[in-house]
Parts: C-alpha cells; structure tokens; sequence
DNA sequence: GAGATAACCGGCAACCCTGCCTGTTTTATT
DNA sequence: AATAAAACAGGCAGGGTTGCCGGTTATCTC
C-alpha cells in the first residue's frame, strides 16, 4: 500500500515512470539527443496529420512531408504505419495527460483559499478537451470501436492512463476518500459530458454548450456534498 | 403558429417533409423504383464503409464493392465522392432520427401508466447512439471538426434534424410547456453523455458506464422536477 | 585516427483511388 | 415498332501510399 504523500511534492511521478526512454532534455549524447529531437518533431507532425485527416487519412508520407523529414528518416524510426501509430498514442495520451496535471496541480497549490477546486478542476479540463492531442484522441477513440488492431494498441493504453488519472484524483481531492466511487462517477460524467461536447459543439453553439457545462459542473457539486455526509 | 395536435395522430410529418424524394415505395415506375433501390443499397454500403473504415478511407471504390454494384453504377448515381458523402450525411440522419422517434412515438403511445417516459426515452436514446447509424455519424461529426468542405455540409444537416428533434421532444413532453429551456437541456444533457459514454465507454467498462447513466438519468429527473414547480 | 554504428536520403515496384469516358442493356415514350 | 433516355458496365490515365532497399553522412567507441 502506496503512503499518500501532498501532491506538491509529487508532480505526478506515476506519468514520468511511465514516459519509456530519455526525453528531448538528454545532454550526454548528440545523437541520441537530435534523433529523440526528430522523432518528437515527426510525433508532433502526426498529430497534426491525425487530426487534419482522420486516423484512415494518416499517411507516413504525409507525416514526413509536415515533418520537414525525408521519408528515409521516416522509415528510420518508425519502419511501418503501424509502429507509427504505437508511437503516436503513447505520444497523445502522455501530452494530454501532462498538460492537464501540470496546470491542475500547479493551480491546486496556489489556489485563492475561497476557489472551488471541483469547478477549477472542470475548467482546466474542459479547456484540455480543446487541445490538438484531445481531437487526435477523439479520432483514435473513434476509429478504435471498429479497428481491431487499433484497438488493441488503443485500449490497454486508454485503460493505463485512466488508472493514472484516477490515482491522480485521489491523491488531490482526499476529501473523497470516504467515497471513491462517487469519486470517479464525478470523474467520468465530467469526462462523458465534456467529449459529448465536443462533438456535437458545432452544432448546438456556444450558449446551449455553456448551459450543459454548468448542469454538469451542479451535478459534480452534488456528488461532492453526497461524499461528504 | 401551428396548432399543437397529439402525437399519435402526427407520426413524426416533418421527418416526412424533409425526406427528399419518393423512397423505393414507389410503385407506378419500376426504372425509377428499382433506380432508387440501388442508391439506397449503395448508401448503406456507404454507411458501412464510413464505419470500417473511417471519414477518409471511404471509398467510392469499396462502398460499389460492398454494394455489389458497378463502378460504372456508382458513378451514375454518385458523380464523385463528395456527391456520395452528401447523399450519406442525409441518409443517416434520416435514418437515424426515423428510427428513434418510430420507437420512441410507439412506445409512447402504449406506455403502461406507471412508466416513466424520461427513463424510457433515454433507454431508447441509449439504444440508438449504439446503432450503426450512430457510428458513421460519429466519423462524420469528429472528421468534420477538421474538415471545413464537410463541415459545410454536415453542420447544417444536423442543425436542421436538431431543430425537428427538439420539436418532436416538445410535442411529447408538453408537461415541459412552462420551461423549454430546461428541457433542451435535458435533451442535450442526454445526448453529450451517451455520445461521451460510445467514446469512453470501451476503456471504462460497463459498471462505470451504468453508473454515468444512472446520473444522467437523475439528472433529467432532478430538471423535469424543477420544470413543475 | 579507424572501424563500427546510428541517422538519414531518395528511388522502385505494387497497389489503390479518383474522375472521366466510351459502350451496352433495359425501360419509357409516341 | 422506333426513337429517346435512363441505368449500368468496365477500361484508362494521373496521382497518392506503402514497404523495402542500396547508398551517404555524421557520430561514437576504442
């Protein structure tokens, strides 16, 4: 049983024994440290092609191509479609998750001592759902439910980096512990909520989107109190 | 203003309205009968490519294979591709709106008196975002987020069954006659989370999925109280 | 400094997709 | 019955994608 420690000392270590291989910040070797350069450079290109042409749509040459990256190189580090689309959702799902935890618990620490943590939280990750990972996660999700070699890659990384975001969860909110459950019932509707968004966003406009938004934010408030007595 | 008459004496006119063309019931011309059967073959064909294989892996080419219908055919009835998606963006709405409001005004209209019909519509909202229908709406409403030719298309395609849908809710809930406003966001409430839950729902699991829908359900039941009173 | 190794380059064959275009068969009109 | 028109068939060129492979350059190791 893991001792729960304040999170400002922790900066969300479970993403970092994660992350596999040295990042970009590897200062003893120039090669590995350029080629980690052009590999992060040719992930961040997919992304790109990801959500500009849909996961059918991406193409390595098109990667390439947007990578400023000869196709030989391409092939250099990722030898097929396949491996990088493996790359490439590793690449998504740490990008997201980071960025949201990374502002979260920087937020949480110098929070005003009257701001509601619930609401704080549910901003920070309604913005998260408009980044460029999350509609590369979108089209990955999507094209998952009936790719079954996507899925296999897809899902057991979705399934990991949920239990993260949970374990994160726990450890920022203590005040839950009573009721983990409801918990992550307030996590998922938030999450649920936040995608159905996303895509029927255009459709609906901004003042029924913002009318959705605060009923979800009442819900989690509701669970909230339910938790605490 | 139109005058507001039962639903059961309705059956959904303005789907009927919208419906360009006479469909394949049409009996005086067999050329013309059997013409638009082919093209309602070939737009299913299309509804399964646009699920296999994603927005831009649909193929004039597979949807004719599927179809077991000509290239040449396909081209007689679809110029190009993008003639194809405008055709297949009607036919699942269509199909799609059809098929819920069919059940949901059935449903409705020999409902023992002890159901709940907010329950049961979303049961049966549940049911429809896990047709097939839904799915290839799914691929067009995440690739037309990037897509701005499609989105051209799409968006209004799906302002305009927004608009009959909510009319139909309206007509089937008069209790909410007071507070329109709080039941379109009960409408929207329902369908960001089933549509969040078709994109979660495989990382997740079922338990969890229930338990989101549990909460929405309550939810709705929480705004039809506060319509009331 | 020299050999080993990693990073990178660009061409080739096989395949698929699109749009167009020329025929052929079937149905409608008169 | 004859002409018009719609429905359908399938080939062709142009372009894109994939996986692979021989060659080149920069870096590491000893």
């Amino acid at each position: 049983m893991a001792t729960i420690r304040p999170i400002t000392t922790r900066r969300s270590q479970a993403l970092h024994r994660i992350r596999p291989g040295g990042g970009p910040d590897d200062r003893t070797r120039w090669q590995q440290r350029k080629s980690s350069m052009t590999r992060e450079a040719i992930l961040e290109a997919a992304v790109d092609s990801l959500v500009d042409t849909g996961y059918a749509g991406l193409s390595t040459n098109d990667v390439a191509r947007r990578a400023g990256v000869s196709r030989g190189a391409m092939h250099h580090h990722f030898a097929s479609r396949a491996d990088l689309v493996e790359g490439l959702i590793e690449h998504v799902f740490y990008h997201r998750m980071r960025q949201f935890l990374d502002d979260f618990l920087a937020r949480l620490k110098q929070a005003p001592t009257g701001e509601d943590p619930y609401r704080m939280a549910m901003e920070l990750h309604w913005r998260s759902v408009q980044s460029r990972e999350y509609g590369a996660f979108l089209r990955l999700a999507v094209a998952a439910r009936s790719d079954e070699a996507l899925a296999a890659i897809f899902t057991p990384a979705a399934r990991l980096y949920d239990e993260i975001w949970l374990g994160e969860m726990h450890h920022a909110f203590p005040q839950w512990r009573e009721a983990p459950e409801l918990m992550r019932i307030a996590n998922d509707v938030t999450q649920a909520v936040h995608a159905g968004l996303q895509i029927n966003g255009a459709t609906w406009g901004d003042a029924r989107m913002a009318a959705v938004l605060e009923r979800a934010a009442i819900l989690v408030e509701d669970l909230a109190r339910e938790a605490r007595g």
